[in-house]
RNA sequence: GGAGAGGUGGCUGAGUGGUCGAAAGCGACGGUUUGCUAAACCGUUAACUGCCGCAAGGUGGUUCGGGGGUUCGAAUCCCCCCCUCUCCGCCA
């Protein structure tokens, strides 16, 4: 959520950041609540005070008064106050809720460069590095690939779990446990610090992150009987596991490289080009956070270099791809600045076309705000929020689509990148008996 | 899943209804002593937050795992939840 006191600050530039976000129309009426509200909250916040202050004063000297009937003077006089303060602070507390409901529906503050407009075509593509692919041969979409060696199972999936389940098996099997490997130690030997982390979370930490679990557009599983959600990406668990912690600015910025399983609803998404593994309710994938100093250089410069890693993994495994600018419309709630990588999918759409393989954002202290993620400067007395960043390293499914495709050959068989045969015990082939 | 024990400041750990934001020790910081270091001694040392102040600071409030409750008054009593440890059961 965003700090109140820059909303009390510039409620207007906050309200005009709100419409260049493709947000819901009365989330302006919720900053305006949020200013008025406040007021009020401070208030009454005095006055309690106040009150307490007395009432502390009458039971302090409750315990030293000996005689009796002074005493029982006191305690009624304590009574009083107690009933007074009691009433006030049941209004303080609705202050609070109603308060904290209109907040968490504002978005974060929009990065200047970002550029603005309501829908994807307002990204600013960055650039496109390497060449798609010109086939001698009419190239298969991956679900042909993966049907036709025997890579990728969606009946058995659909039998098992349903329509969006699929079973890797073979050499996809192995290939996905390939594209783990590199893309964890590769950001091990960038100093990332390597985590496996858990695949379920509690709803207090998917809303501190940005999710909101409940609702009829939620993109969560939860779990019956319980405050538990499937996560959705391991950006959850990561920034969850630093919960209510103070750290020592010494120690930023803090690397994570995560493996965990995705799932989502993806409620609302069939069809068009969400075919086989595009769009499925689970997946694999090696996600990086980064925790920093709360300030915009520190946050942009590890928003470079995140962006940086997953550029050099798309080129390690030699698949064409182009890096977008992601507009204010298009930013999730948490998101300062967002980068999308998009790999080239020869068989999607008609002849190819790019799809999203990665995404990076800086959330500055969006998250960290609800999540209580804080850290001492150096030379300064008190605590800042951290900043805090998250990448994907590699989405396993969509990595997999991108593979088959591009570097399938005329006999249908599919190399497997230089930089991944370590990973697949040298083996340089898919698909070959 | 069952039965117990426990969660207190940077750490260890006392505190079972009243003057407790909290003993003591350790650590850290400042000072005295000292040729330097060490030791000794003296002092300071939680976070968040409202108001006042240019500031140093002053003055209120909140916080003893989290949330409710009892009470004039709660670290201390009651209820719910979370977490940790021990034992038992189950299990990859």
């Amino acid at each position: 959520m965003l700090d109140l006191k820059a909303i009390l600050a510039n409620p207007e530039a906050v309200k005009q950041n709100c419409r260049n976000r493709n947000v819901a129309p009365d989330v302006m009426e919720d900053v305006d609540a949020v200013v008025e509200l406040e007021g009020r909250r401070k208030g009454v916040l005095q006055q309690v005070e106040d009150l307490r202050r007395r009432q502390n004063e009458v039971a302090q000297a409750t315990g030293k008064e000996k005689d009796p009937e002074a005493r029982s003077a006191l305690v009624a006089e304590g009574k009083r106050l107690k009933a007074e303060v009691g009433a006030l602070d049941e209004t303080l507390k609705t202050l609070d809720s109603e308060i904290k409901r209109h907040l968490v529906r504002i978005p974060n503050l929009t990065h200047p460069d970002a550029p603005i407009g309501q829908t994807e075509d307002a990204n600013r593509e960055l650039r496109k590095v390497g060449t798609p692919r010109v086939f001698d041969f009419t190239p298969r979409d991956h679900v042909e690939i993966g049907k036709a060696l025997d890579l990728i199972d969606f009946e058995a999936g659909g039998k098992v779990a349903g329509h969006g389940f699929y079973f890797l098996k073979n050499d996809a099997a192995m290939l996905d446990l390939a594209l783990q490997q590199f893309a964890m130690s590769t950001l091990v030997r960038r100093g990332f610090t390597p985590v496996v982390t858990p695949d379920l979370a509690r709803v207090s930490i998917l809303e501190g992150i940005g999710f909101n679990p409940r609702g009829p557009e939620t993109q969560v599983y939860s779990v019956e009987n319980t405050d538990l959600c499937l996560v959705g990406t391991a950006e959850i668990t990561l920034g969850g596991m630093l919960a209510g912690e103070v750290l020592d600015a010494a120690q930023l910025p803090l690397k994570y490289v995560g493996l965990s399983h995705c799932f989502r609803t993806e409620a609302g998404a069939a069809g068009r080009a969400s075919r086989g593994l595009y769009r499925v309710h689970q997946f694999t994938k090696v996600e990086m956070f980064i925790f920093t100093e709360g300030t915009l250089e520190a946050s942009g410069a590890m928003h470079q270099e995140l962006l940086a890693i997953e550029e050099e993994i798309f080129q390690a495994l030699e698949v064409p791809y182009r890096v977008l600018d992601i507009c204010s419309g298009d930013l999730g709630g948490p998101a300062y600045r967002k980068f999308d990588l998009e790999a080239w999918m020869p068989g999607r759409g008609t002849g190819g076309e790019y799809g999203e393989v990665t995404s990076t954002s800086d959330c500055t202290d969006y998250q960290s705000r609800r999540l209580d993620i804080r850290y001492k400067p150096t030379g300064q007395k008190g605590t800042k929020f951290v900043y805090t960043l998250n990448g994907t390293a590699v989405a396993l499914s969509r990595a997999i689509i991108a593979i088959l495709e591009n570097h399938q050959r005329a006999d249908g068989l599919v190399n497997v990148p230089r930089a991944l045969q370590p990973f697949m015990g040298g083996q340089d082939v898919i698909g070959g008996k």
